[in-house]
DNA sequence: TTGTAGGCGTTATCAT
DNA sequence: ATGATAACGCCTACAA
């Protein structure tokens, strides 16, 4: 029982004028008179008139649609982001098709192929945490369509990638931590796999190495950085250790959170025995007590960057740097886990 | 530089039989040959022919495409909304768009639009904090377009609502603090002409009610439930008076949380000087000190009872119950923000 | 300033 | 089991 659609044909023989002169009019072109224009706009808005984007996208052979992977929407991090990207990405006419790879590679495989028929005319990944063949962003790049990685980024592939210095970050980190005089650094981390958790983990062992600390393996766990997996981590392997580390540096601000939960619960002191810092500045590390020291990333920002740049691409501006790599700034917030001087 | 589209009649001329085969073919259309389909298969893969939806969409007049607004991602209640509803309905061959308003209604109307423009299917819809007027919507009942509205609904509208009991909710969790022997709840709410906001004060209302203590205007504040609004009620006003509340029962585990820090950096003790219940289980709620009591919110379940009834829907069957209002059980988690009594 | 005509790629209808 | 044809609604050369 839809109503039937309006179409220009319906608004061009009601005008009496073409569809042609109906087309340009909606689209306030230039040589269009400005009477008929209002007249055009006047009765499409009387008719409840739609532009049908199907014929427009299949004529114009481009869909103005930008195509968003992320492992998930749930920390402050990505909504910032998102929220960076969407804002730029809407006031250059686009849309936007958002999704969760949920941090599986076959997800991540599914959902790029439904962004690849959905003809997006560009896409913006960040990896899922178990991504290790990149071969379902081959039919992309084949078609020249391009692709922006932020964050946790796909170094094998050619094209512009935005992210913070995570060495530098890993570095600061540590470095903190051991000005606060921890010299038993505990580093939980995700997938090496992943840049992002590699760099940190190469910042954490230079800043080591810079203050004559020597490395650990013992003191370095890589994870999926769930709940469960913390909580294994250091239940069934840590706390039972007979030295236990005196210094956390992990790299989500949830997990630094659960640690230190745990911690507390088996007694320990936070920061007099272990100091902690987490990675993010999400709002959990605020709440707890102590709350969280950790390193804020500027999210808002960084989608900004990669819709502004990914745009003036697709506008054939700026063509040049498009494989380029943006670093953006971060910073440590020092906070009372890890505060053991004044 | 792109690569020239294949399309159904390459396929064809290469295969020498009619496109209408081919597509029928690719569609798995029963009256096609199996050795054909296979050809058609076969050399579809090898040219990296991709079905243009748009194409298919104008001619079918269907998009298969599901739209989402809600107010924000970032919390896990949302998160596993949507993580419910994708699942459903992939598996049902719908694709998602998904929009937040970021609580505001005029990004609410714009998104709202854009839907309608991309002539999704069905949409669901939970409101943002502000929206009053419901006008935007009102295009898509004109047409006969499903909304389904969950946890805030719109109650005005005749559509499927899909949501918890509030009042059951706020009910037990005032009730509880009373248990706790609490007289003097506050409680702390979002905009009351949501009804997730109101139904819970209702809820709070009637439970004092029923245990003799008389309901204090002044014990109950509205505002955003943003950090900064907890913070200015509580510092700016709350903690400023003569004698302080006994008991918080706030509508979200964040502004739970924000709370407790607050009173705690007072000098008050949780839960004796006061208990706190939040609301949603989301993850803050477990990592302060103490963990904040709440209520479960079911939101995969809720996900995917929303995708469920859509779906039906659109496929033409369920068709009778499709303006019926779904409830769905909540349970009070009582961790240490509010246990007094062993 | 406006109009004509053709085509974007798919699928429904009717025919064979 | 397969084909021919038209139509979905829009846009853009080209023409007037």
């Amino acid at each position: 029982m839809q109503d039937k659609e309006i179409t220009i044909y319906d608004l061009a023989e009601r005008l009496n004028v073409s569809a042609t002169t109906v087309s340009r009019g909606l689209q306030d072109h230039p040589a269009i008179n400005k009477k008929t224009k209002k007249r055009i706009f006047d009765l499409a808005a009387e008719l409840g008139y739609r532009s049908n984007k199907f014929a427009s996208n299949l004529r114009k052979q481009k869909t103005n649609t930008i195509g968003v992977i992320v492992p998930r929407l749930n920390s402050l991090f990505m909504s910032s982001v998102l929220s960076g990207i969407e804002k730029i990405v809407n006031n250059a006419g686009y849309n936007l098709i958002i999704s969760q790879s949920f941090e599986h590679e076959s997800k991540e495989k599914t959902n790029t192929t439904t962004m690849f028929n959905s003809r997006v005319d560009g896409l913006i990944v960040s990896l899922a945490s178990d991504t290790e063949d990149l071969s379902h962003f081959d039919t992309f790049i084949r078609k020249n369509i391009p692709i922006i990685f932020f964050d946790r980024v796909a170094e094998s592939i050619q094209s512009t990638k935005v992210l913070i210095d995570n060495f530098k970050a890993g570095y600061k980190a540590t470095e903190h931590l051991i000005q606060q005089g921890c010299k038993k650094i505990l580093h939980i981390t995700g997938n090496p796999s992943r840049n992002v958790y590699k760099d940190r983990f190469e910042g954490y062992k230079k800043a080591l190495n810079d203050h004559h600390i020597e490395f650990d393996p013992a003191l370095y766990i890589s994870n999926d950085l769930t709940e469960q997996a913390i909580q294994d981590a250091l239940v069934n392997d840590v706390l039972k250790r007979d030295t236990l580390p005196d210094g956390l540096f992990v790299t989500n601000d949830s997990s630094a959170a659960f640690a230190l939960t745990i911690f507390k619960e088996a007694g320990l002191r936070i920061p007099e025995d272990i100091a902690i810092v987490g990675f993010n500045n999400d709002l959990i590390s605020k709440v707890t007590e102590p709350a969280i020291t950790t390193i804020n990333y500027p999210g808002n920002e960084m989608g900004e960057s990669i819709a502004r740049i990914l745009i003036n691409h697709l506008d054939g501006e700026g063509d040049l740097s498009f494989t380029s790599t943006v670093l953006l700034n971060t910073e440590l917030i020092v906070r009372g886990s890890s505060q053991r001087k004044k």
